[in-house]
DNA sequence: TATTTTTATGCAAACGTTATCGGGAACGTT
DNA sequence: AACGTTCCCGATAACGTTTGCATAAAAATA
């Protein structure tokens, strides 16, 4: 990797660093001989420069941090996806950090994120997290950061979210219209924006319709299998139990069918079932799912470009309004929630 | 994000920077009650050492970069994961890039990264790829490097793979055993290491049974789905069309299936298909996938540990003898290979 | 010819850190 | 009293780059 410096040029050609930096970097004050013996040279030796050099001396990395719970999960690699096209383009790397849905972990994370001197982060929470302070304080202290997906109200910066509220509420109705009026919600953990707002929307659909609502029938999971096997154990034996689930993401619908075919229960006849995403195998499952498309791509690219657009902004040093985007869902029906 | 140096420490406290230097890294050659006094200040505001500058200083960044085709693919996106987890624990970052199988993508990547001095390379070769001399000039320069999943012979480096040969033997045998006799192979670029192994590995199998090898059973695909409508076409318009059809991912396989089910084909019937890596869904699909599970995780761990076991080495300059680690493959028979 | 201007280059500082070297002060040894 | 140790600490250079300032030489002007 015996790369070549500026000084190694500047000595073969008997020239200082400054004339060769001068000479590279086309300023007018040089002679155009010189410059091009310099550059002739630096090409012939293919002369790269020292991009950490650069880092120490302008205080700035051209790489970005991005913090997701788990980069295995279809949703969130699709997201780095148009978070890595997007900074490609403009010339920045992309660091990944993952935060495994712990608090800690994302924590120590961020502490790294923070003295590595990365110029910004794009960050979509824990599902443990319930304490914002750290991310909060790195972004008082200067640090250019775009929430996305998981999102807190606490911290005034830009966010990209979908439309959550809007989402739950029309896969809700949907149930509602096809018959449902007992309907549960198996969602994420309750500290995060996604689960809080789609429950929102869930309920919200209820209420329209007139059907009550019942906390025994809004389930908090995680992602483990035993908790997913746990929580249609509890639904089914409700004296009234479900006719329809609303799960939280495919992930998690994936589990819900599965241990709903274990136990011999007909989808949708006995319990019709809609996801939340997507994912590419959706609509090959056995039922094919019906789900709400969450525009991850777009995702990772608007906060991508509102957080570059941030931190070139940052030296001129013009005041943002900090604004929060809201992406578009859609609902696609498919077997699972369609009886006959 | 004005974050403090030692400079900073040594005006506040009269002392030197040197001496600040040292009582941060616990020297003993120095007065405890100075040590003491700057520790404390350092704690109180929070000093935190400026890893670029130290990344100059010692001609190293404590990051990896990784080139896989696709991040939004289910199997890069866990051996992703797996790299970060032993990254992560041994205090190295994770640069990522995509080369979207394009191989002047790729090429613009191994430039990136050859000048951004990261510490090392961790790449999975793009499907157009038929040329590696770049990514050899790389190594020969110096550059640790460790290929996986998709390598190349011209590299002697650490490489990590699956048994693809294994794998497509034994899942070509099974459909054999189930009674097949023209089998059609779906396969990716015929650059590609994994292509090539695993058509081995199938027409291996072939010849154990004494079945003939048709080359018009033998089909590169790359991941479009018009391409996909294309070839079972043609796969169907032979006069002695496949009755089992073995593709090179699930990703492929699922393609293959949506195909086939608008074309009212009946699976496993008809045509049984195998597919390649174990996607979480395909236990889930209509009908679920028969498929080779390849352990994406432990690849990703096994080829970080061996590219940082390269990287700390390197230093010592201790001689390597570079291996390739085979990855134990599994068939996983479910619906689509078996009739009844 | 003497002076000013222009042109082309070098010097040195700076970014933050550590390592090498050296040296003053205090102490102990003859 | 003279010398050697030991203990702390500072000055300096170095990593690779850019940049403000200085300056020599050349050119232009008077």
């Amino acid at each position: 990797m015996e790369l070549i410096t500026i000084k190694d040029i500047a000595k073969a050609l008997n020239l200082s660093t400054s004339t060769v930096s001068r000479a590279l970097r086309g300023s007018y004050e040089i002679n155009p001989d010189t410059k091009k013996l310099v550059i002739e040279y630096a090409e012939k030796y293919n002369y790269r420069p020292n991009p950490i050099a650069l880092s120490l001396k302008e205080n700035k990395s051209r790489s970005i941090g991005v913090i997701v719970p788990e980069i295995d999960n279809p949703f969130f690699s699709q997201v780095i996806n148009g978070i890595e096209a997007i900074s490609y383009n403009r010339g920045y790397h992309v660091v990944i950090f993952q935060s495994h849905e712990s608090f800690e972990r994302e924590s120590i994370n961020l502490k790294h994120i923070a003295s590595r001197r990365v110029d910004g982060l794009l960050i979509s929470l824990a599902g443990e997290t319930n304490d914002v302070s750290q991310l909060k304080e790195l972004h008082e202290k200067g640090m250019p950061i775009v929430l996305f997906d998981r999102v807190s109200d606490e911290i005034n910066t830009h966010k990209v979210i979908s439309d959550n509220f809007e989402g739950a509420f029309t896969a809700t109705e949907h149930l509602i219209r096809e018959g449902r009026r007992r309907i549960a919600h198996i969602t994420a953990s309750p500290y995060l924006s996604i689960t809080k707002e789609r429950v929102k929307g869930y309920i919200a659909a209820l209420n329209k319709y007139e059907i009550p609502v019942d906390e025994a029938m809004i389930k908090y999971s995680n992602y483990s299998s035993e908790n997913m096997e746990l929580i249609i154990d509890e639904l089914l034996s409700e004296t009234n139990p479900p006719d329809g689930i609303l799960t939280v993401s495919d992930r998690l619908a994936l589990g819900c069918l599965a241990t709903l075919k274990t136990k011999k229960i007909t989808i949708p006849e006995q319990i019709s079932i809609v996801g939340f995403t997507n994912l590419k195998a959706a609509s090959m499952l056995e039922p094919a799912l019906t789900t709400v498309v969450q525009p991850s791509l777009q995702m990772g690219q608007r906060s991508a470009e509102l957080l570059l657009d941030l931190i070139e902004r940052k030296t001129s040093s013009i005041p943002t309004t900090y604004q929060t985007f809201k992406l578009y869902t859609e609902l696609i029906i498919r077997e699972s929630s369609v009886v006959g």
